[in-house]
DNA sequence: GTTTATACATACATATACGAATGTAAACAC
DNA sequence: GTGTTTACATTCGTATATGTATGTATAAAC
């Protein structure tokens, strides 16, 4: 009705977003609608539209919500902090991830959002290519983690750091799959730090 | 215009699931109408309402041609044949899949629908349950395999079969999703069979 | 204090999708 | 060879989604 101020601007703003998530939790993003949208967040489509030109760009403010975060994260557990044993800086890592998961219900449902309510296709597959490149710097700063422990022969002889990441990597995405798949629990969610011990385990000496 | 034989007939029901199939691939399921596969299969939407009662139903007859075959081969290669090393078997089973990805362009459209082409909601809810329902399937024959290995001296001592079990999944369904969203094939369609040997390698005594 | 740009709400035009109803010609049962 | 059912195509009514255009009250700029 009014013009709010610009910071109550920036609030509608927000607010679409985490109605947004909440909206394609249910519906799945496709099916969602700029209405759906404005109901859940108490607008109208006009607010929406005003904010942003079309629902992939509701989307992208959603996912940057919790992928900018992870890199960071993931650059403070792998790379900057060079005080522990890189073995356990992976552990850390990983484990870190699932509490996040466990502890924020807006990560949690982004993560889920992102692997099982949403289609990439072709305008999605700029959201894609972002995914490949991010699992590359991941991959990248595991082999640098476990070159560390190789230096420090903390890995059996025979393992190549370069095979580890990949294998670590792999895990790790799997396991994050069916984390969210797995809505029970029984299967995967409270399980996963077990997982990731018993993944480490097979790799130190 | 005319009623075709039940031969006729059959042939229009299979050409439309296959038509749903390139469709599903290029739009995704929820951005792909009815009238779009009809359009892709030569048909009208009544042709398609006739022998489906909706959407979901032509993906579940979709889906069904690849699950199928998969629990099949599974059992043969990990349960059936006794004649070979355990540990070669699951290598023989995890090769195999994606040797199966890379011949049969059928099969690898429907794994990357069902993977990134496709938005779990509500509706959907029982395949996802069916996913995980074979997911513990696939977990229960790997362990069966790994006490066969265990039984045989191949494995390390401190290696318990579940733990692999468990693990060799996960590596495999992450390589299974990234394989998929790697259309480049530079990241890991390429390296799949090489990544595969290095996670068994990790594994052998 | 007036002007202007902002932050929306409302209204409209267009397009698309669905499911059902109906039509129809040929296959099949007898 | 007639009747019935099948395997569709066509048509129709309705609902829903989108984007834009327009209206409007107020915050902010001056």
């Amino acid at each position: 009705m009014a013009r709010k101020t610009k910071e109550d601007a920036e609030l509608t703003r927000k607010s679409i977003i985490i109605a947004a998530r909440e909206v394609f939790l249910i519906r799945g993003v496709s099916r969602t609608t700029m209405e759906h949208i404005a109901t859940q967040a108490g607008v109208t489509r006009g607010a929406i539209y005003w904010h942003f030109t079309n629902k992939t760009e509701i989307f992208q403010a959603m996912r940057e919500q919790v992928f900018l975060p992870l890199i960071d994260r993931m650059d403070d557990t792998l790379l900057v902090d060079n005080s522990q044993n890189p073995l356990v800086q992976i552990d850390n890592f990983l484990c870190g991830t699932i509490q996040l998961l466990n502890n924020s219900l807006e990560t949690r449902q982004i993560y889920e959002i992102m692997m099982i309510k949403c289609e990439y296709v072709i305008e999605f597959s700029v959201v894609l290519q972002e995914i490949l490149l991010t699992c590359s710097g991941i991959e990248e700063k595991l082999r640098f983690t476990y070159e560390k422990a190789k230096e420090q022969g903390l890995l059996h002889p025979s393992h190549e750091p370069a095979q580890l990441a990949i294998d670590t990597q792999l895990f790790f995405i799997g396991l994050l799959h069916m984390w969210v798949k797995d809505s029970d629990g029984n299967h995967f969610r409270n399980r996963a730090i077990k997982l990731i011990k018993a993944h480490m385990s097979l790799i130190i000496r």
